[in-house]
DNA sequence: TACTACATGTAAACGGTTACATGATTGC
DNA sequence: GCAATCATGTAACCGTTTACATGTAGTA
């Protein structure tokens, strides 16, 4: 199977909870996934078209309820298990902007609670050695004793990334304890 | 004056505070605003040569220091403009990848400290906005009394967000008392 | 009547990265 | 001799957005 890129796995993730037309997946994207992952038509239907060469949906026209040309597209096994697949792989970018540790979160419990709790214990590790760089830089910028304005405009830019690094080890360590409890409920109840 | 992608400033504001080779550009942005804006080569040469076309900077032959074919790259007034001009306009995108927020700022000593100010007030209410509207998701989720895993992972990815606007908040209020004891301190200099 | 939502799709443009080609200089 | 760094540049590729083309259905 070649390397699909990440608007693929969206898809199928928004697919792997029932069947929908091309205008629905965008939709659905938008209330759920828009804050941290976006999709447009130009991206969404060449990739149906695709993941239908890929045998990973199928479509059915579903014709004629008035006349809109409605075609709902399905996940099929196949599909499934490429989603599963990636969603137990570790996170490979994170950029902000398209999140891919979120997008892989948030159809988390499609797999394994632990297999989620290791990609935040990954994502941890890498703030932590982000905010180790920055604390370096810092303190690099604090044994400049001449406080000109020009490094007062630079550390607020390195204060920004320290900021945004400590609120996400927090939100790691939250994250990772509301899925221990998870885990342990659902052990319970079996 | 037809727009300009964002390239352009990251490269004028590099070369406001002296002349450059294409090399030195690179080098020079990954030292110091690398960590919230990322240029190429394939980005920075033809760059140059469209900043030489518009008169923004003068481009010299520094001729054999040895052999090597070295072009030092000078911003010219009306590229000092453009940059001022474009440092002093709101900030459009805030995309966390590549934040143009950041980018000003970082250049902020080159212009008046109460623009940078409203550039940090902009942004704070856009955070705050954003907030809120986490915030009416957050309570929707809430008041689904059935806790199902789906809801445990979706409101993980929202307090992601959450977290984030937060952190960015008390960044922006930190900041802006910094901005403001700067201005004081200017005055009184004076 | 006009506006909004539903519905599918494509082509061009844009912004950016990667891979490649070329070659000098410095230091081990 | 070899590796790292200095140094310039281009072409192909990739992912994404925007603008466009087309048309239906419901409703105010």
């Amino acid at each position: 199977m070649k390397r699909m890129n990440k608007s693929v796995y969206s898809i199928l993730g928004i697919l792997s909870s029932g069947p929908k037309s091309g205008y629905d997946i965008k939709k659905t994207i938008e209330r759920s996934i828009g804050h941290f992952w976006a999709e447009s038509y130009g991206q969404i239907y060449p990739t149906l078209k695709l993941l239908i060469d890929e045998g990973l949906i199928t479509m059915e026209e579903e014709d004629h309820i008035g006349k809109l040309d409605r075609k709902v597209y399905s996940i099929t096994y196949q599909g499934m298990e490429e989603l599963l697949g990636w969603l137990s792989e570790p996170v490979e970018d994170i950029t902000l902007g398209r999140n891919e540790l979120l997008l892989k979160l948030f159809f988390g419990d499609r797999i394994q609670v632990d297999e989620n709790i290791n990609h935040l214990k990954q994502y941890e590790e890498r703030l932590y050695s982000e905010l180790y760089i920055y604390n370096g830089i810092e303190e690099n910028l604090n044994s400049i004793a001449d406080k000109c304005p020009r490094l007062v405009y630079q550390s607020l830019t390195l204060k920004h990334g320290q900021a945004i690094c400590k609120a996400l080890i927090e939100w790691c360590e939250d994250s990772m304890k509301t899925l221990y409890e998870l885990r342990e409920s659902t052990k319970k109840s079996q």
